[in-house]
DNA sequence: ACCTGAACACCGTTCAAGT
DNA sequence: ACCTGAACACCGTTCAAGT
């Protein structure tokens, strides 16, 4: 059970990020949580950007592990499906994680851009099966993944700060929106 | 050319935001740029986290200006197409702008959310017209407009942070996702 | 009604010193 | 190699006081 300091540094940044949003997270705060003093991850990150980043660069990890696993194995349009509404889960979680791990990082890494290419493969992969499956449009698969993380990703982003519709008739939930555009690509495939 | 000290301090905190980020936006700085004392902000707002907001909402109302006017009267598909590419355009030339508007504000009012609505209604009017048109499905125009503006909006952040897949022949830019998005909806209607 | 200057608590970062 | 305590500059916020 006995964890390095650093790791116990990274988790205690991403706790408070959940307990308290952004301002929350102090140096100060991480070291007493991590049993430390205020100054100790200084022997492990260059500064507190750093330290944010190495937690951005975890959550892009894990998220990719959830999504791996929410596919279900089976490769079909449902699991593309499955892994879409698991990233909008995954937002909706940890709000406070999703908008750190994608948002702009001043201590932000070339490695970063690397991690978050890696949790992309298994979206590609399943783009391109139900694309011969002739389930989705039968378009370069990585920008067709790239549309549809696109669509899950601003849905999720809107809806977390309210700025979808959200009144009415024309409410829509990301997880709709997902299903929609799904449909709709589906049935493009139908009229070419 | 005389302007109150309230609209000075929101132009100021915004040209700070682009210039050097959210990290630079100081009360000091704001108030040594609009030729006032560092707490006299205090008059006009409640905390800083308000002058931020009030920052977003002018944004999300000069945002509004700027697609009214790049609709070009016209209704047709192009008047969406390019309504959804000055939302990009916009991200692209005032990312903290865009990065401030849309992310999580402590200092959020119910006001603006309304404001966001209001921006939405050009949005949902061309989506209504070019359904008539069949040149998009005769879906629910609000779900539609929310389904437009939702890759727009993720497309336009993930590139704005690097996550958009930028390598080979895969690579597409944001507003290739928007031209894609409407072929297949387009597409989708001759289907049903 | 609006503004100022001093003051307070808090934060990121640095540094000398300890093991 | 890793950690600590003191110190520094800076920031948001408050307050008494001025017009």
């Amino acid at each position: 059970m006995k964890k390095d300091t650093r790791s116990m540094l990274i988790t205690a940044a991403a706790e408070l990020l959940d307990q308290g949003g952004p301002a929350s997270v102090t140096l100060r705060e991480v070291g007493k949580r991590a049993g430390v003093s205020h100054n100790a991850p200084y022997k492990h990150f260059e500064s507190k950007d750093n330290l944010l980043a190495a937690v951005a660069a975890r959550e892009l990890a894990r998220m990719s592990e959830t999504m791996d696993m929410s596919s279900g194995g089976k490769v079909t349009i449902a699991a593309v499906r499955r892994v879409l509404h698991a990233y909008i889960d995954w937002a909706r979680t940890y709000p406070a994680r999703f908008h750190l791990t994608f948002g702009p990082l001043p201590g932000a890494d070339v490695e970063q851009k690397t991690t978050a290419g890696e949790s992309r493969k298994l979206l590609v992969a399943l783009v391109g099966a139900a694309q011969k499956a002739d389930l989705l449009p039968g378009a370069n698969a990585d920008r067709m993944a790239s549309l549809l993380q696109a669509l899950a990703h601003g849905a999720a982003d809107l809806a977390l700060n309210g700025h979808l519709s959200a009144t009415g008739k024309g409410r829509a939930e990301p997880e709709d929106l997902v299903d929609d555009l799904l449909r709709y690509l589906r049935a493009s495939v139908r009229a070419s």
